[in-house]
DNA sequence: CATGAATGAGTATTCATTCAT
DNA sequence: AATGAATGAATACTCATTCAT
């Protein structure tokens, strides 16, 4: 791949993220990707196979971040409390989902059901991201951190509101303070909502 | 409108919602809905404007269903804790989900960003549920109930992670027990994960 | 199907021959078909799943009415001699082939190796057709009528010598008067061409 | 020219003669073209202007070689008998024919009706040989060795079943033993099918 | 009321050909 | 000479919607 290639290959990427986000998988054409880019339709052709071949590129990168920006919870003597690393993970997840709002709505809100191929790479990753959550929790439990409770419910709910939150921030919905994010999910993992 | 009329528009809404469910909304063709009820394409026009009137309709019964099944917190002597009235508000709205998975599907996982008209439709509805949801922390703020901090956030999470459970539920990811993901929900809302 | 049904798709199968007998089927295209029949595009695939549906149709066609044209040669008392026979046949698929001109120059001289599929079909309609000859002739020599020699080179070039005669006929290389292109596959039949 | 260049152009038209057999002049690429030979897209068109080019180029040449290989029937006092000069004609295009099955199937099995330019040229080249044919047989008529008749027919027949059996032969359909197939086709020459 | 035939705008994709490097 | 990135015209097919019957 020549520095060209890979440049032009980015720039498409950039751009379908862009309309990804503004108009959803399905309203975007691939018009809509090079007229952005600034090439010939054609020219799409050229670097990837099919619509369908770029969006599950952007979503596997975006997973992957995400993913790669979470550490382990260290339970080492001269490490620091499992409360500060958990707050560590949600800081890294929340700071690089802000910095990449295009991601998030494209990886967040996007339809299943609107095409097979599409849905099954999405399910891979939400599987996948279930067993690692769920794995962590039965850790958590174990040490006494986690508190006793079905995990799958447990990690479906916390997935749900962390992604909301995320989607609710990126939109502009509710404020998109790195801080009071993070704040606002561990006073909910903390406490929950009652007194 | 007869009730030959009511019952011929029942039955192509029913399709509807089964096909809207099973393929989203773009996927879903006015041919898909006319063949499951059995009628002729015209048909469909002399009923709905068009395919997004139809998906709205469905969308806006079940939020106002939704909407219907949720009682205000009393706080006058003779009524039960708040928390008991919570908890039977949270079990009304599961038990409805849990009875329309078609419902659930279509008004929780239908891609925002696909139709203009249509995210219009959606945004409203999740508006006036966040105005109420605040509206209602707000009531249990001042009366200590829910605990401090920002509202937009707090209902926000809950709100996904609510959405999130139901939808796991329906689709099978997760056990669909009522009372089961009715204490998994109180128990996130009490104390959240950490112990 | 209705008769107006009949009627439309009857429209289409005879523009489509028309063009497919101008352009070849390569060329041709659905555009051409219906800017012929004067309907819209999307009518056309009210009637055929796609192009390769209307041409295998008019191919299967004109060969089983090829096919229907061909009289097994009698041997009984009363029936007229086999030359007599083979004669009448001759003069009923040439008479039938110079009154469906476009029938002839699409099925003998489309491409092979333009489609996959497209092949397959054709493969089999010459198969049969190959099949049946080798038959007859296989009679034919048993019965003294048909000289001795490897039937399937026989076969080869007596097709070979009679399609590329109707298709001269019917490009105007040729003739076409019917009885002077029997006499002359006749006289070829019965002593080839030398003295 | 350099040899090189000559050596490159000699490459780019031998890949181009399998491809074109293989997938037939429509569904061939240019890129097919170039893959096989291991250049550059661009490289192509320092060669030929474009792809109907080669494909002339390919069909002239072959033709001319199969032309070059037939010898005028010597009348002589010391000469062959006639139909030892047509035999061994035979037997030479048959051995040629054989010894080139890309060739074959390009020049007898391409469509006609693809392109408009390729069809005059294909054309230009079957007039050229039916003029050829017509006057042999008009010799050959004038000194007794060829029966009486419409030569175009006879040349449209003759034709049109050596072709096809050379295209059988070398597709696998009939066998392609070279005496054999002389053989079955002076047989047809001689006496034709019947008794 | 109901039908279903017809419409035609909209989109992904291919590939011969050009041209800057 | 050679490269290969870029072009853009061309085309099959879908589907929401209309309307004559």
């Amino acid at each position: 791949m020549t520095p060209r290639r890979e440049k032009r290959r980015r720039e498409l990427l950039d751009a379908a993220r862009d309309i990804f986000a503004e108009k959803g998988f399905v309203a975007a054409t691939v018009d809509d990707i090079v007229g952005r880019t600034g090439v010939a339709r054609g020219t799409f052709y050229l670097y990837f196979d099919d619509k369908l071949q770029v969006f599950g590129e952007l979503v596997s990168d975006f997973f992957a971040r995400v993913a790669g920006s979470i550490r382990p919870i260290e339970l080492g003597a001269g490490a620091p409390t499992p409360r500060e690393q958990l707050r560590a993970n949600l800081g890294r997840v929340v700071s690089l989902c802000l910095a990449e709002p295009g991601n998030v709505k494209i990886a967040f809100s996007t339809a299943f059901g609107v095409d097979a191929a599409l849905d099954e790479r999405l399910a891979s990753f939400y599987a996948s991201l279930h067993t690692f959550m769920d794995e962590t929790l039965e850790t958590g439990q174990r040490i006494g951190l986690i508190r006793a409770g079905d995990r799958r419910l447990m990690v479906s709910i916390a997935i749900g509101g962390f992604e909301q939150l995320l989607q609710d921030a990126v939109s502009g919905a509710v404020p998109s303070d790195e801080a009071e994010l993070v704040d606002a999910l561990m006073a909910f993992l903390e406490s929950g909502l009652l007194v």
